[in-house]
DNA sequence: GTGAAAGCGCTAACAT
DNA sequence: ATGTTAGCGCTTTCAC
């Protein structure tokens, strides 16, 4: 049974009750295919007792590598992000890293902050989502610094990513609308400065409905990027030639969008349709399933992961855009005559 | 503007360049007070030239303090534990700490290796929540240690904790069910070796259930916390005598029984009434909303956070059971003659 | 196959 | 108000 160790041992109290020296302890942990096979289960012994096991600090120290890495998300409570994380830290648990994530709320401060604390950790690289890559003053001081990153979520012609191609994507969903019938379709997102993804999403789905020569995709950008404005949606819905389909540039926002046209009297698909973007696991689980596209958050995640681990092995892995599926759910309905 | 520091500078390339000892130059970090006005200010001159920041292994290492926690929840993909999560998060940076967290998909080996991961870290303490406190090895090996710890979302007699009252808040939905003429209630939840929130909150339901004289309250425990089986469902619904209304020991749960419902050609509530218990963000937005119990998140995890920092001052903290909000939202409706 | 010794970057007595 | 010194726990040549 393990004593009670209120006063942590260090390799050199192990050293000493196994008859060895520090160097030998340190060996036995990190490279035991040096040592003697007795001489290794001795130490081992010794130090299964106490319960010992190496300081990862004074490690850090000595081998100038703390073997951690950092994750800059703007929420966790975007299940999205979530599974990203998730494919992150098991990625780099499977290679020996540990992962600290931060949450930055969209906000660049904080984004800074975050970024800085990581640096402080001494984390060995990022991966990191932020608003803008062209106009990241963090990416700037990660340059800079010459810290190792991999972006995710984001596209960039200037800085290594993962992510899917949101442009695609886009296009392709408007492609589904259109195909059902809609040519009036209306895009609703969050704030678009604090998001190149849901602008490179509006890009996508306005090219492709001009190429298919559907009306001018209207854009409606909420004060948040989950929470829709009814006002808004009323107004978008009253003007004339009001749209048929909204294409919302987030699952989040999507189901905040049909709960709040469900407040107005409408219902979604019978009176509007309604698809959103990132293919979260619930957004199946609603009534009607959600029409959206999936992004695979586990794989960018992982990918990221993989990708910066070789950025520290001296590689440069190319970036990845991975497939995008549609999800098509219940949530579109073929058009009917105009609105109103 | 910042020179390209690839080889990291420390404390004596800056006092060098400042013309005072390293240890002036640790001061100005972290006793800036003790310095003369005008010595910091040429301290903070040449560190902000190179763009250094003190190396924080070095510091822990010397000091024994990391000012880091450790976190250790079930999964982020549960918007629930991701709000607790930010919780933590925040009450800690404001008080100086950095988190790590680690997700262990509820199985207890990986469990006790995140906890000895983090612990490795050197972390000062750990927020944690387990499937079971009263049968976790994890937090044996914790007291053994003598390291600091609160369990967030259970409840336990002899761990210090932050949770609701899980049995009064599973009484007060049967309550509301029972007050909307339900008499026949069936729990479903995930296994509950794995949780012994779901216990509790059974055990709540079947005692309130009896006290109001309601028949026997079924239980069906799925194979996973956060999925429905359809078979499952269609032969408690086939059974005589078939519930008319589901407490679903969480909202994940709860939402993936609705979609379920809805594949074998029942409505919600209209056919038959679903509850669910976490009071998660997105709960709202679900059409219609599911009505269920709120627990404080957010503030589970800044409070668990409180505690914890309370602990390394060497307090102790009592265990808190925030208070619960059962939203009574559109999932419920009252029972109407026996369904078959 | 194992040991001795130096030092990673920093802080905390203890001096002055 | 600032400098000197020792050493936190570990890894890593370089010996033997």
């Amino acid at each position: 049974m393990p004593h009670k160790n209120l006063q942590r041992l260090s390799i050199i109290d192990i050293a000493r009750d196994a008859g060895v020296s520090p160097a030998t302890v340190s060996r036995a942990f990190n490279r035991p295919d040096l040592l003697k096979a007795d001489t290794l289960q001795r130490i081992k012994a010794v130090a299964d007792e106490h319960g010992f096991r190496p300081n990862r600090v004074g490690s850090s120290l000595r081998s100038g590598s703390t073997r951690t890495l950092g994750l800059v998300l703007p929420t966790l409570r975007n299940p999205v992000f979530a599974e990203c994380f998730e494919g992150a830290e098991q990625y780099a648990h499977a290679h020996g890293y540990s992962v600290m994530v931060a949450s930055t709320s969209y906000a660049p401060a904080t984004e800074a902050a975050a970024v800085q604390s990581l640096i402080d950790h001494q984390v060995e690289g990022l991966i990191l989502t932020v608003g803008n890559p062209a106009r990241s003053s963090t990416l700037r001081t990660l340059t800079a610094q010459g810290l190792p990153y991999v972006l995710a979520y984001n596209e960039s012609a200037t800085h290594p990513f993962v992510s899917v191609d949101n442009g695609a994507a886009a296009s392709d969903m408007v492609s589904l609308l259109a195909a059902r019938g809609h040519r009036r379709i209306a895009i609703i997102s969050g704030p678009l400065t604090a998001s190149d993804r849901a602008r490179r999403r509006l890009a996508g789905a306005r090219s492709q409905a001009r190429k298919l020569g559907l009306d001018d995709v209207a854009h409606l950008p909420m004060a948040s990027h989950t929470e829709a404005d009814s006002e808004q949606l009323r107004a978008l819905l009253d003007a004339p030639q009001a749209p048929t389909a909204l294409f919302c540039s987030n699952d989040l926002l999507a189901a905040s969008v049909i709960s709040r046209l469900r407040g107005l009297g409408l219902s979604v698909p019978a009176d509007i349709s309604v698809c959103g973007f990132d293919g979260m696991t619930f957004a199946a689980l609603m009534v009607p399933p959600l029409t959206t596209i999936e992004q695979p958050s586990h794989d960018i995640g992982a990918r990221a992961c993989a990708s910066l681990l070789a950025c520290l092995q001296g590689e440069t892995p190319p970036s990845l855009r991975l497939a995008h599926r549609l999800i098509s759910g219940g949530t579109v309905a073929a058009a009917t005559s105009a609105a109103s």
